[in-house]
DNA sequence: TTTTGTTTACGAAATTTATCGTAAATTGGT
DNA sequence: ACCAATTTACGATAAATTTCGTAAACAAAA
């Protein structure tokens, strides 16, 4: 049985993942311009986190050229599950049902996104 | 109109919002020794943490007596809905519905909180 | 081959968060 | 009034996170 400690990403961390998850694949330019986009950051300052990544192990990289070539090496069902549960923990008293409706009391679900979410309670409730 | 800047708690400070929410009304014993149960800490270590709380505006506090009395100064509902509400951005790019069906999918609701969610599904549907 | 621009490496500083030791203040009991 | 126990105040340290300056490595262009 493999004992697979889970790493926590941090919050800047996680902004980075963002875009390794949308794109699969990127250079620190790349996902430097589009935080850039959003905050203000240097350079530097991107690529240091993303070696930092890259020592614990959330990202892969290839060096074999002059310009690393990053991705992701943690899976966004994964860190989504991990974190959505501790903030289900800290958050709602272990209640997923809890967070659930807070979420759907608050952000408006299009009517396409409530069929959806009908099928899955229907599965759930045959069980 | 009032621009009040949201103040978001830390992990540890979340802790302690919890057991205040649940409490309504607690000492820094009270808080220190549920939080005892469940994680190794040190008394002043609470008592820091919910000075520093004070100081932010987290808590309220009534220091009339020896035994200060800590109250939440933020309501769980607002704190949860913020803290979502950036989960849902920066992890679920924005859709709630992603979240709701993760929520759904890895935790397990017994068939009253499956009911309650079918009743607010149904709320919803209507408008 | 020199120059210019880009990228990585390294390390240090700044910031934020968490922890706790020690002393002072306060209260209640004797 | 004194002692013991509890609580707060203060400040220092530790640990984690974020930031960036500077230099070295590299590559493409002139």
């Amino acid at each position: 049985m493999s004992v697979t400690k889970y790493i926590k990403p941090t919050e800047s961390e996680l902004e980075i993942l963002q875009v390794l998850w949308e794109r699969e694949t990127a250079s620190v330019r790349d996902v430097h311009e589009e935080l850039a986009k959003v905050k203000e950051v240097g350079y530097t300052t991107t690529l240091k986190l993303m070696q930092i990544m890259h020592e614990k192990g959330l990202v892969r990289r290839d060096d074999s050229f002059k310009t690393h070539i990053y991705q992701p090496a943690v899976s966004k069902e994964k860190t989504q599950k991990h974190l959505l549960g501790k903030m289900i923990n800290t958050l709602f008293g272990g209640s997923s049902t809890e967070l659930v409706i807070q979420a759907l009391g608050n952000h408006k679900a299009s009517p396409e996104e409530l069929n959806e979410i009908q099928q899955l309670l229907d599965n759930l409730k045959k069980q």
